[in-house]
DNA sequence: CAATTGATGTAATAACATAACATATTGAAT
DNA sequence: ATTCAATATGTTATGTTATTACATCAATTG
């Protein structure tokens, strides 16, 4: 997926995400641009959806938030499957992808005769600074 | 884990979700369980997060449903990473585990001093019949 | 019998997400 | 330049998921 030119409700939604510490809600990023202009959910949830299909942002659905891609032009990116550990303390989040869990969940799915679409893999728990 | 006599309201979800065909949410459970009584989502919620604790329920985070254990006794299950296919069409839920994903993932995080709490594994596609 | 603990009932509210409809902007194609 | 289609945006309302707060009830125990 080539990411073509933001537009400007795009652009301010990215921007947020990218100057975030860690994951962000929809609902606090409408808050964050309420200054510019937004009023409503959807043109949060809007922007959102084109920076998913994009791939320069990942939800994460076990806290319903939304993060910066950290591997920005990763060409495996595109097609290998990425792993998130979220600190459950701080939000901070790491992003990796590792072909071999990819092999192993492709090929469990492949013997079910499973079409697999979208696969989300996220570990919660406490980050080193957090765990101390 | 092990699971202690469940009550009343626990008994009851718990054989709602057994009885599904697949996932449910919480408020499809509430409407199911509407003539013995229950008025809430907190009753519901409530039993799930007993049911969550003893391990005999999964949430599948990436579509806010609840679903049966489908391994219930399953030994390595309390302490391996079980994984999800999701049917998109259907509903249908596989649930599997592979310890080579379990080692990668934990050893990932080992790496970096992250400490694990809870996974999730959740891949969403088209089953079998419904991808014909 | 208190006193504690865990379970339940109920109402209200918070948090997350989408539907429906109107308007505006962009970028071809003629 | 004008028309047309496609995309983006604005706005209101509503739908869906989850929790807070507080009262009551039941079982256990000293
Ligand atoms: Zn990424
Ligand atoms: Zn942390
Ligand atoms: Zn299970
Ligand atoms: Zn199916």
């Amino acid at each position: 997926m080539t990411t073509p030119q933001l537009t400007k409700n795009q652009s301010l939604v990215f921007d947020v995400l990218e100057k975030a510490e860690g994951p962000l809600s929809a609902y606090t990023i409408l808050d964050k641009l309420r200054d510019h202009g937004f009023r409503a959910p959807l043109q949060v949830y809007r922007a959102l959806e084109k920076l998913l299909e994009y791939g320069v942002v990942h939800r994460l659905e076990s806290i319903n938030s939304f993060v910066a891609c950290a591997h920005p032009g990763d060409d495996c990116h595109s097609h290998g499957i990425v792993a998130f550990a979220i600190c459950e303390s701080c939000g901070q989040v790491m992003e990796f992808h590792d072909h071999e869990v990819d092999h192993r969940l492709m090929a469990w799915v492949r013997g079910q005769k499973f079409k697999p679409a979208k696969t989300t893999i996220e570990i919660r728990g406490l980050c080193e600074a957090c765990a101390a």
